[in-house]
Order: structure tokens, then sequence, then C-alpha cells
DNA sequence: AAAAAATCAGGGGTTTCCCCTTGTATGATT
DNA sequence: AATCATACAAGGGGAAACCCCTGATTTTTT
């Protein structure tokens, strides 16, 4: 098992490095970018590699990508700061073998190892919470949704309130308020305040 | 020489213990938070606390205050992701051992470390470069605002609301709905619902 | 000493969001 | 023909969040 890490943070690199050798895997080398990650990567061909998503020029996802297209055989983990939906969407295309988040990386990290090690996929618990709506119908939830609904979420992820889309839309407000509601249900959404704005922002784009 | 660090991302913390073990120095403890920093300060009394600036609760430059006010004798080396001008000069009011970017940190702290245990102070070599590239930049709307009101902006960009704000950073609600009308004026922004959230997902980051 | 920033309080007004319910139309199922 | 499911439309009610204002105290900065 040999293992690369790449990541723009000395720190957060050598963080990295030390909980997975802590678990016992070997380090094979590490590197602050994606060019020098994808390098390394043709070069040795790593069992894994643990990119950091955030990196100047090539990101991780761009990495991923260009594995994935050169049908390189090493299997990739990403790890990200915030969850956005719209990565991880990416990166499921990419066929990404593992997808953590850093603040609960530690408690991650090793069982994630693990799994890919085994040729399984893993991906944040914390990440799935938020996914639980989303995941069922494919990778599209808003297939779930009528085209009012559609066009309503639209709004909303341009920071439309209910009243700017009833003017819009020419309907009533209370109308939108209760496609809303509908839109809440169907995705399984939280009871929160602006949850629909919250969830648009991450999920819709 | 017993040292002492915090930072709220896991990696970070255990990407710092690492250099300064490397560097043959012994860590007394770590911890996540603010609060917790300081009671272990006042605790052990380490002889130095090497303290990320951003944190939740107590932050970096919080702790640096209270170490000095109660007149403890650890020394603090203060960690920050971004050069920004008035947290520098405060930590250097509040008497601050070192102050690195974590960018560079790799490069520096082992001659950080070596400088404060001889009782000297040390800064970043890239500080100085992009305090120069930083004075000009006025452009900048938020350079209008002040430390407190920045850190509230940031929250909102995070789509906290004004309750989850005053529990982070333990205020008042009231406080923070304060500086939300402050900085709605200072920007001159439009009087709408929203309108904070709004500025700020366009224009922070 | 004066100005600015930070903290908090009380109270008020408005908006927005969300829930629950009702109603209609349509089209498919039984 | 009757039932069922679904989309769509709209209303009432309530809680939460936001914004505003005045005023006050304390700390920090200048």
């Amino acid at each position: 098992m040999n293992i690369l890490i790449a990541d723009d943070h000395p720190f957060t690199l050598q963080g990295t490095k030390s909980f997975v050798e802590s678990y016992g895997y070997k380090v094979l080398d590490t590197c602050s970018n994606g060019v020098s990650a994808l390098n390394l990567i043709k070069l040795h061909s790593p069992d894994i590699a643990i990119l950091d998503i955030n990196m100047p020029g090539l990101d991780g996802l761009d990495v991923t990508k260009k594995v994935q297209e050169s049908k390189l055989k090493t299997k990739i983990i990403l790890l990200t700061m915030h969850k956005e939906m719209t990565i991880y969407k990416k990166a499921k295309e990419y066929g990404i073998y593992g997808f953590i988040l850093k603040e609960h990386a530690q408690s991650e990290l090793e069982k994630c190892l693990q799994e890919v090690k085994k040729g399984n996929r893993y991906v944040s618990l914390f990440l799935e919470e938020d996914l639980i709506s989303d995941n069922p119908n494919e990778n599209n939830a808003l297939s779930k949704l009528t085209l009012s609904e559609r066009k309503i979420i639209e709004l909303i992820t341009q920071q439309k309130t209910s009243k700017q889309i009833a003017e819009l839309l020419f309907l009533s407000e209370k109308t939108v308020e209760g496609h809303r509601s509908n839109i809440i249900e169907k995705l399984g959404l939280p009871k929160e305040k602006n949850v629909l704005l919250k969830w648009a922002i991450q999920n819709v784009h």
C-alpha cells in the first residue's frame, strides 16, 4: 500500500501524513500542488492518493478528472473544508473512492482508508446526512420536483423571496409558499428557518 | 521547554504537533478551542503556546490578550491563514512572541521556536512584504469594517443567523444585531430584508 | 480629553418562512 | 362511474429572523 498525499498547506499536509502513518500505512511521497500530484501519480502510480480539494493551479478535482481520463488505477480520496454538494457530485462522476470533511477527518480517515484498501468507497458520514434526500433518486434530487417547483427553487438560488417569486411568476405569495413546503417535504429537509435557501445554495448549480 | 498547541482543525493541529516534535521539542498538550487553551495555560503554564487565530469562541487573539492581562509568563506564537494588518497590530500590542503565516510556517516555525526559546521575538518574513501591498488596498469594502464586524460578516456568509453568531462568539444577540445595523450603514446597503446575507454571499471570498 | 469601537438592553415593526388545511383540475387506475 | 394521485392554487396562523431606534456603559484608540 503506497500512498501519495497532496495539500498546499504545509501544516495540513504534515498532519495528514502523520495521521496516515500512525494508522500503519506507508506514505510514498507528498507534494503541495495539483500538477506535482498528477506527475507523481503518473510516475509511481501509488495505490491511493489523498488530495486536498483547494489547491492552486490544478485542484484536487481537476487531478481526479485527469486520473480518470488517463485510466490510471490510483484510487483517489478527496479532502475538503466545506461541504459543497456541487463538488461532491462532480467528484462522484469522476469516480472517487473517498470523500472526507477536514473537520471530522480525524475520526473518518482511518475507516476510509480501510474501506478503500478493500476496494470499497467511503463518503463522510457528515456529508450523507445532507444527502439522504439526495441519494435515493440517482444524482439528481431535482428530478423529483415538478416543473413549477423547479422554477421556484431556481429563483430561490437567486436569493429571491417568496414574495418576489410570486410577482415574477404572477402567482399569489401563498401559492409560492405552498410550493416551498412541498419541496421541503419531497427533499426531506429538516425543519429549520431558511432551509430551502441554504439547501439551494449548496446544491443547485 | 513545554509547548501547548491549540487549533480547531484536527489536521492542522496534528501537523503542527508533528513539526514541533520533529524539531525536538516536547508537546505538553493540545486542544481545539480558545477556552481550553486558556485553561490549560493557566493550569500548566507551558513555556510556549502556539495558537491558531481562527477558532470558535475565544480566538487566538483573545487568548493572547487574556494571557497578557493575567500576567502569565507563557510566550505566545500565533498562526494565521490570512495576512491581516489589523490583527497583526493588535497581536503586537498584546506582546506576542511569534507571528507566522500558515502557508510558510514550515520554513519559519523552527527558526521561530529557536528565537522565542532565547527570549527573542520572531515575525514572519513574508508578512512585511504583504504589509506594503496591503496598505493601498482600500478599495475593498471590507476594509471599512472593524474587526468585530468582519468576524460577523464572515459568519453571515456561512448562513449563520444572528442568534447562532451570538452563540459562537459568546455575545448577546442584541450586540450582533447592532453590528449588523452598523455594517449595513457603513456599506450603504438598501433597506431590504436579508440584505446582509445577499451582499455577503456575492461579495465575500 | 475626545472619538471610535464594542457591548448590551428594551421595544417595535415588518418580512419571511413554514406548517396545516382547503379547494380545483386533470389524468390515470380500478 | 368512482376512486385515487398529483399538480396547482390560495388562505390562516404562528414563530423566527431581520432591521430600526434610542440609550447606556465600558474599553480601546487616537
